[in-house]
DNA sequence: AACACGTTTCAATCATCGCTGAACTGCTTG
DNA sequence: CAAGCAGTTCAGCGATGATTGAAACGTGTT
């Protein structure tokens, strides 16, 4: 592992940790975006990051449950491997119609305790998520055609 | 602050929460969605939330940095107040170009470290980055047009 | 001026959560 | 069936960061 690899991993894991993911679980992401080979295992990934065997199973297992990672079984080999999926990023904006939603239950839920001044306080967060739930997929429609392009 | 109403903001602090935010940064949030009058000051948040008088003022400066919450003088009254935002819903989601950027910016030093195989992994999150940049400004403008029929 | 009230600041405390290390499971091979 | 390796689990440790409480500040009032 170079030194601007190095770099660049910790650049990633500080974005990631930024918005609250653990140290461990963003340097494996940003390691998992340049390393080579593109395939590997636990013991490769721990070595390289100088991480527990531990923390990278855990932290693994999280990035498998979201999608972001795939296991892969080499044959002939039989130690796991496991390399950041194809369109990974694509699925994580695809998500976001998840937490929208939720948004829009958390608005829907408000109407029990509506205030009677300036309602539009929790409406508006109806609305918004309605809007967002409305316009999400078409634009990931638009999204997937046009960066697909080239990977068919 | 009957039950329903601290039911409500338990609900909306423990979705923020969830997503990174601290606990009384949550329970501000939800309790000025709900309370009445909008406008209130520190020490009457404290006493709804049961929160310290220095969390209370830690929290919400940063509602006020981030544009959620806003300050406001009642004339003939010296204590200052603070109320959610009219709009304060839809900065949130303007506000989300600023993390694509990023985003894009953390693609585009990855050039420095671009894998032979499967460079997609980072080039990927690059083409990402820009569309949502290139299509998040009118997907703004449509939802301030929308959203703001009944309320000019 | 002194006081009262609302707000801010900050050091100390507390809780949370991730990380480690070691024990454990399961699988494969000699 | 023993040995070796990959991965998992979990208790205990450690660090981060939020919360508190008290003291300082500022502003308006008597």
């Amino acid at each position: 592992m170079t030194d601007a690899q190095h770099e660049y991993v910790d650049q990633v894991a500080t974005f990631f940790t930024m918005v609250g993911s653990a140290r461990a679980w963003a340097e494996i992401l940003g390691w998992l975006m340049i390393c080579e080979p593109a395939e590997q295992s636990q013991a490769q990934i721990a070595a390289a990051l100088s991480l527990s065997a531990g923390s990278v199973s855990t932290q693994l297992r999280t990035h498998v449950s979201l999608g972001l990672v795939e296991q892969v079984r080499v044959r002939g080999d039989r130690t796991q491997r496991y390399r950041l999926r194809s369109g990974a990023w694509h699925s994580v904006m695809a998500s976001e119609l998840d937490r929208i939603r939720a948004l829009g239950e958390l608005a829907r839920d408000g109407a029990a305790v509506l205030p009677r001044e300036r309602p539009e306080r929790v409406t508006e967060l109806g609305d918004l998520a309605d809007f967002f739930a409305r316009e999400w997929p078409p634009l990931m429609e638009r999204m997937n055609a046009e960066l697909t392009k080239g990977t068919p």
